[in-house]
DNA sequence: TTGCGCATTAGTGTATACACTGGAGGTATG
DNA sequence: CATACCTCCAGTGTATACACTAATGCGCAA
């Protein structure tokens, strides 16, 4: 059991349900019905479905029901737009700041790191999230770190739409891996740009993704 | 009464009271304490106290005790760092896709607002609000919206530590002034530019501000 | 006197009961 | 047959009772 509070548990899995698609958009969430479903009493899961709404994930249809928010192409540009602003001034300030030891090797890392196998792909990921959360920890900053914390929990469902494939991942290897060059340089312009043609190449992958599977 | 729902009403209670210093960093929030200060249940006044921990406002010290965050020139800093990055978005943005007229013509407000007069202050603060709205849903972004309410929350505070003067006010009339002409303009890089010389501005002055109290 | 351990308690986390309201469905009437 | 109103109910909003835990204070011993 990692999470004690029964709260806690509840939104954890909620989140994860929308995030995977099975609780879809428009889904009635009911607070009798879910806390019944995942065995909890009204309280915690009022509370959960409180936050599901604060984070954008839900949203009170009328004053009597709540669903599950939805989330099409339109929404992922603007995701993305939001998302820009916060990582490219994320990666210039972990570059004013970071320990560059930290993303020294974190850049040897992304080199090091092979995609070609499938079973890498997870390896990959987890790569991915020590290199967010080392800059979280080096950009310092409660409130830009926060508004990201949103933004990466709608991101899963923009993956979920399109899920990645194996070139885009070789190429967003490279990519993070010359951010976290630029930010063990030093270099805060280099780190910012970087960041935003990375945010470029993986918008287009996602919608390219998307158009593809609309067209099947 | 505003708010229909006692949770709202004593979120709103303790946003105010915070923001405005009545509840002072470090003041403790026991559920039962201010549930009977405010006159409502614990059920609302712990829905109440959740939102101030999500938005920022508090946080939990210990498992068993909240207690209201600090908020000092550090923290503004941070603060102006994540705002500006969202700003400059937004007015990036908003050049993009707002309505030209409603943007001129709140240029022309900007210009004709006369700040030399106390007597003034109020409209000059109802004019920002208008257009921070209609930046708002000019942008049409809710994930860039929802982060920049939390920024503007924060935002008071730093203004209740170091009041505004004249000067100031006047300066950032005009700088308003501009950004607005950008925006009604099109002209995207001069509304992103002017937005992070107002904000730069602001910034500067709060800290002056801030600097001269502590001197006192 | 100081440190450790236990009992007490204050305060959170959860469950449940009650109140109220908005909406759905049925019926009656034009 | 359509529409308007009335009734009923499902579901939220709030209050409160119960459970559990962590912090505090007291006592005892070294």
């Amino acid at each position: 059991m990692k999470e004690m509070r029964a709260g806690d548990r509840a939104y954890a899995t909620l989140v994860s349900e929308i995030q995977s698609g099975e609780l879809a958009p428009g889904t009635v969430l009911g607070e009798v019905e879910q806390a019944t479903r995942l065995g909890v009493s009204r309280t915690p899961m009022r509370e959960a479905i409180g936050r599901l709404i604060a984070d954008g994930l839900a949203k009170q249809q009328s004053p009597r029901t709540t669903v599950v928010t939805g989330f099409d192409a339109a929404d992922i540009r603007r995701l993305f737009e939001a998302r820009r602003a916060l990582e490219e001034t994320a990666a210039r300030l972990g570059a004013q700041r970071a320990d560059r030891d930290e993303f020294a090797s974190l850049a040897a890392d992304f080199g090091a790191v092979q995609v070609s196998s499938e079973t890498n792909i997870d390896e990959y990921y987890e790569l991915i999230r020590r290199f967010d959360r080392a800059l979280d920890v080096a950009v310092d900053n409660s409130y830009l770190v926060s508004a990201l914390r949103v933004i990466r929990t709608h991101l899963v469902r923009a993956r979920q739409l399109a899920r990645d494939n194996h070139m885009r991942l070789e190429s967003s290897v490279a990519e993070h891996r010359l951010i976290a060059e630029a930010i063990a340089a030093g270099d805060p312009d280099l780190a910012a740009h970087a960041t935003h043609v990375h945010l470029h190449n993986a918008l287009t992958s996602i919608l390219q993704s998307l158009a593809e599977g609309a067209a099947s």
